[in-house]
DNA sequence: ACCTGAACACCGTTCAAGT
DNA sequence: ACCTGAACACCGTTCAAGT
């Protein structure tokens, strides 16, 4: 077995910092979201709990550096899926929804980590806007070319980003949360409930 | 100046209870919702850090009973504006919806801790799912009624009222979360963009 | 460069003890 | 009954010291 002359593995650890927020997933993804800590993540890591400050400023660092990879991943999920769909402008609007949807439910850690409630914006507040997401850019985007193309109705481009996030951010944030009704919580009753509430968007509640 | 009987000040502190729920929401609306310690409510309360255990079993279930009068204090509120209102049901619907919003961003804290992430679900599992929260049965049941009298679409009941407390919630966090894009945050554009995100639960946005 | 151990100022919770 | 102080096992963060 020869060494490789890039090889990862190098003083003690390697690549510790990887390691480090696959170790945080890890455990926000066992026990809750917030109540992580550090001195955890580095124990877990094997090295000592000053360790990780080689790697991350502090705490909230380490989790926007989960959160960024949350954004790449969400955005490559979702242009995977309008990629391979054969549909109109309207279809690939709708896989946004469903994807963003669909991501939170995969991946409940990043998602909260991403969306949820930011004990310090400091690290966030530049890069993570929402003007500066991706993913949200995507979804503007496909809303403006529905509505160049009549499949959307006109209106405030920004209201009606707005309201469509809204609808899946707080779906996503209901079910992460475990806040949907018990009769619907087989993974059967999930889809069509998530089908539901995405196709509210276009038809909307009124009659007819 | 003489002593009532049923004075409130007793031995050191009165009702520490009430002192307690109050000053954890002063907390909380001071710096983030999640970072409170006990320890910093009982030192602004003007007890020793055990004090509280007298009144509450842990940590969660003084934030137990922040979620509890939370949504004591919103469905009196809902219910107040339908009160004062002359249109008919599907008005009084909306009216859910806007209030619904409005709770969120008065009492931020409130809002935060009744459907945020939480550490420890045991707390809040009974009392406080969805099916049990007046205010979400008050939802549904003005859209059965809206539903009857042909306001409303017909369909399944729990789906329709998941997509309205769907995008209700996504717009309330959003909003105390800080993620509405830059443009948007004067308070006027804010009151502009609820509207139109509660119309869209109506409308939808298909043309025409 | 990368990691460690001791130290500091904090946590939540328990429990014997005080009035 | 209601509150306190010491104690325990945890935190995040800093910093001098080790390889």
């Amino acid at each position: 077995m020869t060494v490789k002359k890039n090889q990862t593995k190098s003083y003690h650890h390697g690549n510790l910092r990887r390691v480090l927020i696959d170790t945080a997933l890890e455990i926000i993804s066992e026990q809750g979201a917030k109540d992580i800590s550090l001195r955890q993540v580095a124990q877990r890591a094997g090295v000592s709990h000053t360790a990780p400050y080689r790697h991350f400023k502090d705490k909230n660092a380490i989790l926007a550096a989960v959160a960024k990879e949350g954004f790449d991943m969400m955005l490559a999920q979702t242009e995977d899926r309008i990629a391979g769909n054969k549909g109109n402008e309207l279809d690939h609007f709708a896989i946004c929804g469903l994807s963003y949807i669909d991501f939170a439910s995969k991946y409940p850690s990043h998602y909260r980590v991403m969306f949820g409630t930011r004990s310090d914006d400091s690290y966030f507040s530049d890069e993570f806007k929402p003007e500066s997401i991706p993913v949200f850019q995507l979804l503007r985007d496909k809303i403006k070319i529905c509505q160049k193309k009549g499949l959307l109705k006109a209106g405030d481009l920004h209201h009606m980003a707005m309201a469509a996030w809204s609808i899946v951010h707080g779906f996503a944030m209901l079910r992460i949360d475990h806040h949907i009704p018990d009769q619907e919580t087989d993974e059967k009753k999930l889809r069509e409930l998530q089908q539901t509430v995405v196709l509210t968007l276009f038809y909307g509640l009124r009659p007819e």
